[in-house]
DNA sequence: ACTACAATCTCTAGTGACTATAGGTGCAAG
DNA sequence: CTTGCACCTATAGTCACTAGAGATTGTAGT
């Protein structure tokens, strides 16, 4: 398992190519070793890295979250609290985050079940966006992730 | 309401001056008549037009869902299925969405529940994450969006 | 009319986590 | 030895803004 090429590295991963040097950039994968010809060769090591990566981001954690991960992980011996932490804050993140989309998803099947499919005239999801004094003054649950587009590309 | 500054609009509509400047950009807002000074005057149309722009952006819908928007409702008798089928169309993204990030709740809970807070050796945080076979194998549920951060700035 | 000072102007660059493209080089098989 | 894919670097684009620089305008008080 020595030597492997980005292509491998990519396939054994299921991360792309692109991303893997995106990577390497902002400082998650170590940059590898070269080839004569100036080709990145990786090791066992960088698929346990990338993998864990990948996994990571799958759960939604940061790139810097996960640069955190990875340095606390590296001491075998050091107390697991502060990974507990970011975990933690992420979970708490993620259940926020929950809550907002289900606020706007109540508002935008009442938008839509009402809409009687006449005319713009008297559409209600236009109404509704036009009134402007219709709910709780204090969130801003505004988008979607841009990753939301493509489920598998 | 006349010749409204574009600080009297931002304070109005609760749209900061910068973002008023970009939707003009983008086209979501007509560019407005200037003073002699070159400074845009706004009408109280500007007003509804970019409650509208703020209220949609609330609700997750992207800009350019937003123009179309506009542009479908500019026509008062055209039957208003185009739009019915935007906001349907981002209902069943946010409802999607909400299902990806339920599931990453339910990892991230397990995750952290198990993890006995001693030392990264047998952390579970860390544990689940080196393991990657561990979920449905399509999925791929990233992300939080940047807009998440700060509640009310 | 003059002076302060806030508000506005344009333009550029940065955010996060990639993705896409262009134009060039390396490497292995036939 | 040549074909052709994999790889290289570097740059720009995505989305919806936000932040900053540096110049000009509007306005309130004197």
């Amino acid at each position: 398992m020595r030597d492997l090429s980005i292509g491998e590295l990519s396939r054994r991963t299921k991360v792309k190519v692109p991303t893997v040097r995106y990577y390497e950039d902002v400082g998650l994968m170590p940059a590898p070793p070269r080839s004569e010809g100036k080709q990145r060769r990786y090791d066992a090591d960088a698929v346990s890295r990338l993998n864990f990566i990948r996994h990571a981001r799958e759960l939604g954690f940061e790139v810097n979250a996960i640069r955190e991960l990875l340095d606390l992980s590296a001491d075998r011996y050091r107390p697991c609290e502060e990974i507990d932490a970011i975990a933690s804050r992420h979970l708490s993140d993620v259940t926020r985050r929950i809550a907002q989309l289900q606020m706007l998803e109540k508002e935008l099947q009442r938008m839509v079940q009402q809409c009687g499919h006449g005319s713009v005239e008297d559409c209600r999801v236009i109404e509704t966006l036009n009134d402007h004094a219709h709910c709780s003054p204090n969130a801003h649950p505004i988008g979607l992730s841009p990753r939301d587009r493509a489920g598998s590309p």
